[in-house]
RNA sequence: GGCCCCAUCGUCUAAUGGUUAGGACACGGGCUUUUCAAGCCUGUAACCAGGGUUCGACUCCCUGUGGGGUCACCA
């Protein structure tokens, strides 16, 4: 039986980092086995709708680079679906909810059930006062009056929970196997009064019609796991495999929240850090293929994943690792990608290509995310800003600065373009200058790199004029000069 | 509170009865050096507690403790 694997959330308007590992790990279980792995929009709650929130999600999920084999699509910007098994949306599948519903009923599996829901709030109310648990009225009402009520009353459909044992088995590939006892459930809501099922319902009807093999989902889901074992036997299906994740956790173990912190995809993109390092890093939380390394590239983790090594406590969000993961890729990417990348954080009447360039050759190893560029930019166009003071290497002194600097100044202005080519060029060409000299390297260079730069801490000054070209080189040395 | 899940350095993790408990982030020190980064070397740091089982437990079992999740006509 060929694998598939699905994800399905809720469609909120933003991508939760604790669904986008569900989707990943999904997305390397189907791969891994050449299967299918399907986007499912989860939308019976009619009162939560964002409007736009599925193409949203569908970008964003384009943005990772993950593609969906069924589901809703973006074709010229319209939602379109691909797939056999559809809808995909389960708003567009009302009608077969209802039909599974009722066969449950007929079964008598279900039940109708008239209480209002000022009714339901009391009885919870006196059971949590007093511990007596007075439910399920309308399970013991006749067939014959539930079917006659139904037709004009107000009614939800409740699943009948028939204690014919006192454990559910439970199996979960992270988790082992788990058992529940049987007295806690309550006769759970399966379609509402709008008609629209609950999650329960739909979820297991979904999974059983679009070929589900392997149900990955959150750790938050685990106490629902028996209702949803039990739906599969009432109807008599094959439930598939099931793998419940750790929760993500914030920095004090709670689950990752919006209080916290960013918890967005889309947030983490908009900071500029990469998808593939977002993706290295998320799969990291809860899994790690040998121990011994944190770069993974998608066709290892594909090849190595596997479900039943995923840890089965939660982990923490490390934004510090994070950082590190991004810095790494961010070196691994040459200059030219880099500018290209960058672009959408900065804009070209700033800058032009060329120096974009240049300027992330150079701050490659500086940079944690691509949204510091703009800084970075800043840092090299703007002009210098500084105290004199600071010009004077810390082993030489005001005067030797101002003639270090107007001997550098007078050397680079007889040199061709050739020397500018590059920051290599630039160093060796400098270097040789200040040994036939006879100058010391730091009485030259760090007031060079402060003429340049303005700042104490920047990156050197053969890159500084590499990046502004002789005429901006000199003018700054001569400003310098001028100062001192 | 009921039920459920979980428990290795501060954090992410490796280890599937026998290891000096390994790696990574962060942190400290050093090298390199014109500063800052990057890089390289290196240091500090963990098996929640108590009982079992076993020749031998981080690994298996029980209890306790701690943390988390869930108890809706939300998913």
């Amino acid at each position: 039986m060929p694998v598939r694997t699905r994800f399905a959330p809720s469609p909120t308007g933003y991508l939760h980092v604790g669904g986008y590992r569900t989707a990943l790990y999904a997305f390397y279980v189907a791969r891994q086995n050449g299967g299918a792995f399907i986007l499912r929009i989860e939308d019976t709650d009619r009162e939560r709708l964002v409007p736009g929130a599925v193409e949203a999600l569908v970008r964003t999920f384009a943005r990772m680079n993950m593609t969906f084999d069924e589901g809703p699509i973006l074709v010229d910007g319209a939602l379109k679906e691909q797939g056999s098994h559809g809808p995909y949306v389960q708003s567009a599948r009302v009608e077969l909810y209802k039909k599974y519903a009722q066969q449950l009923v007929d079964d008598r599996r279900a039940y109708p059930c008239f209480c209002s829901k000022k009714e339901i709030q009391t009885r919870r109310e006196t059971f949590e006062k007093t511990g007596i648990h007075v439910t399920d009225l309308c399970r013991s009402l006749s067939v014959e009056t539930g079917r006659v009520r139904m037709k004009n009353e107000s009614h939800v459909l409740r699943f009948s929970w028939s204690l014919r044992r006192d454990f559910v088995e439970c199996k979960d590939l992270v988790h082992g196997n788990l058992r529940f006892p049987n007295t806690d459930f309550d006769d759970f809501i399966i379609l509402k009064s709008d008609g629209f099922p609950t999650y329960h319902l739909a979820s297991v009807v979904d999974d059983h019609l679009m070929k589900i093999t392997h149900v990955i989902r959150g750790d938050e889901w685990l106490s629902s796991l028996p209702k949803h074992v039990m739906l599969y036997e009432a109807f008599g299906w094959q439930p598939p495999a099931f793998a419940h994740l750790p929760l993500i956790l914030n920095p004090d173990k709670t689950k990752l929240s919006k209080r916290q912190g960013d918890v967005a995809v889309e947030d983490y993109l908009a900071k500029g850090y990469l998808p593939e390092a977002l993706e290295n890093f998320v799969a990291l939380i809860g899994y790690n293929p040998t121990g011994d390394r944190e770069i993974y590239a998608r066709d290892e983790m594909i090849r190595l994943f596997d479900l039943t090594k995923v840890n089965a406590s939660g982990g923490v969000f490390n934004l510090e690792k994070l950082n590190w993961m991004n810095q790494q890729y961010l070196q691994k990417k040459t200059p030219a990608e880099l500018a290209a990348l960058g672009r959408a954080f900065v804009d070209d009447g700033i800058v032009d290509d060329a120096t974009l360039e240049k300027i992330c050759a150079v701050e490659r190893t500086r940079l944690t995310t691509l949204g510091e560029l703009p800084q970075a930019v800043e840092n090299f166009l703007a002009p210098p800003s500084y105290e004199a003071p600071l010009l004077v290497w810390k082993k030489a002194d005001a005067a030797d600065a101002k003639a270090s600097l107007d001997a550098l100044a007078a050397f680079l202005e007889t040199q061709d373009g050739a020397l500018f080519a590059d920051a290599k060029t630039i160093e060796t060409s400098v270097m040789s200058f200040i040994a036939a000299r006879g100058l010391k390297n730091g009485n030259v260079l760090w007031p060079a790199r402060v003429a340049l730069s303005g700042r104490a801490q920047s990156p050197g000054p053969f890159e500084f004029i590499w990046v502004l070209g002789k005429d901006e080189t000199l003018r700054r040395l001569r400003h310098a000069v001028d100062l001192l």
